[in-house]
RNA sequence: CGCGGGAUGGAGCAGUCCGGUAGCUCGUCAGGCUCAUAACCUGAAGGUCGUAGGUUCAAAUCCUACUCCCGCAC
């Protein structure tokens, strides 16, 4: 479908953003201006580090702004000043204000991961994952003043599988999102689409991930154990403890890959089974690692893990 | 200057404190056993020990600088 350029602003921070801002450029929309959060202390020293973004409307040429905030009267104005037909906005990070949302002549477009009104908030993808939901995928979206609360425009779908992590997935729904956001930018400017309000039944927040949520809890079942694993990896991690032989330290080790297995009907949670990484969890069941990583080490297959570092069944994680 | 771990045949690790013949678990290759095998047995190839200097009769090991990777924190 060839439409007619559109005048607008992007917004967006992290990775499965860049896509999405490529695809408008290929769309042959002019990108009057790109959005991003500032750059952040990040990484082992104390970095600047802009965001994926950033760096890459950079390599373009395209004027990028990282306010810290739009509420200033100044980030309004200067917001205003671009004279935009609209804005796409795509995991951004920051509030936009009614002035802000008001400004663009059809509004400001949101692409969100996952099918609202289940999972508004930070992270949608993981979230999906460890609630086990059989299917996600992406949105677009009219922003309001709410949060992720919009008329929705389009939406693309993708299941989850058994295997998938939220790595897998987010690069799934990473080109679904661009693929879905210059149909849905198109398709709101010929007036093609209409925004849907969204349903008041089935409202979910996917709350930020903090630290709390990365501990592996061996006394929930081996499929809780397995979503939580999968839905954290690789970003994350989540993690757990162990023992090595002969020494008296825990080492923190972060699971990134696991799948059900057989369990055993009476083992304590966080036992190990076998001597190829299989755990016991609640009631009997059990999980296998395929893939960890201890400190100081890139993550690796559980048969690369064992053979410098065994992990003899009856030793026990927590 | 946020804290910390790491770099050793193709992979994962030990050896480093206390300098003195390059080790382990796998993989690869060859041969053997077997109805057969990713199983088992035997043998072989493969490493300037991250880089650059320094100390020493002698450095993977001690000293200095540098590069790259990762965990925590944020």
């Amino acid at each position: 479908m060839t439409v007619r350029p559109l005048r607008i602003a992007f917004m967006g921070s992290p990775d499965i953003a860049v896509g999405v801002l490529k695809a408008l450029q290929e769309a042959g929309h002019d990108i009057a201006c790109v959005y991003s959060q500032p750059p952040r202390k990040a990484g082992r020293g104390k970095k600047l580090k802009p965001t994926p973004v950033h760096a890459y409307a950079e390599t373009q040429d395209i004027e990028v702004r990282t306010p810290k905030s739009l509420k200033s009267d100044e980030a309004k104005a200067e917001f205003a000043a671009l004279d935009l037909d609209a804005a796409v906005v795509v995991a951004y990070g920051l509030i936009l204000p009614q002035a802000v949302l008001d400004a663009p002549r059809l509004g400001c477009l949101n692409m969100h991961a996952s099918i609202l009104p289940r999972w508004r908030g930070a992270a949608p993808i993981q979230r999906a994952i460890m609630a086990g939901d059989a299917e996600t995928g992406v949105d677009a979206m009219m922003m309001e003043a709410g949060l992720d609360t919009g008329p929705v425009l389009a939406s693309r779908r993708t299941e989850i599988t058994s295997t998938d992590t939220a790595g897998t997935l987010h690069d799934r729904l990473a080109d679904l999102a661009a693929e879905l956001a210059p149909f849905a930018l198109a398709g709101l400017a010929d007036g093609s689409l209409t925004p849907m309000t969204q349903p008041e039944e089935g409202v979910t927040y996917a709350h930020k991930i903090t630290a709390d949520d990365l501990a592996i809890d061996w006394n929930r079942s081996a499929a809780e154990v397995d979503r939580h694993i999968r839905g954290l990896s690789p970003s994350h991690g989540a993690y757990c403890f162990w023992t090595p032989q002969g020494e008296t330290a825990q080492v923190r080790l972060k699971l990134h890959v696991s799948a059900w297995a057989d369990g055993e009907p009476n083992a304590a949670p966080g036992t190990v089974l076998d001597d190829a990484l299989k755990i016991a969890c609640a009631d009997g069941t059990a999980i296998r690692l395929l893939t960890l990583q201890r400190p100081g080490k890139g993550p690796m297959e559980a048969s690369v893990f064992l053979n410098g570092r065994p992990i003899a069944a009856g030793e026990v994680l927590s």
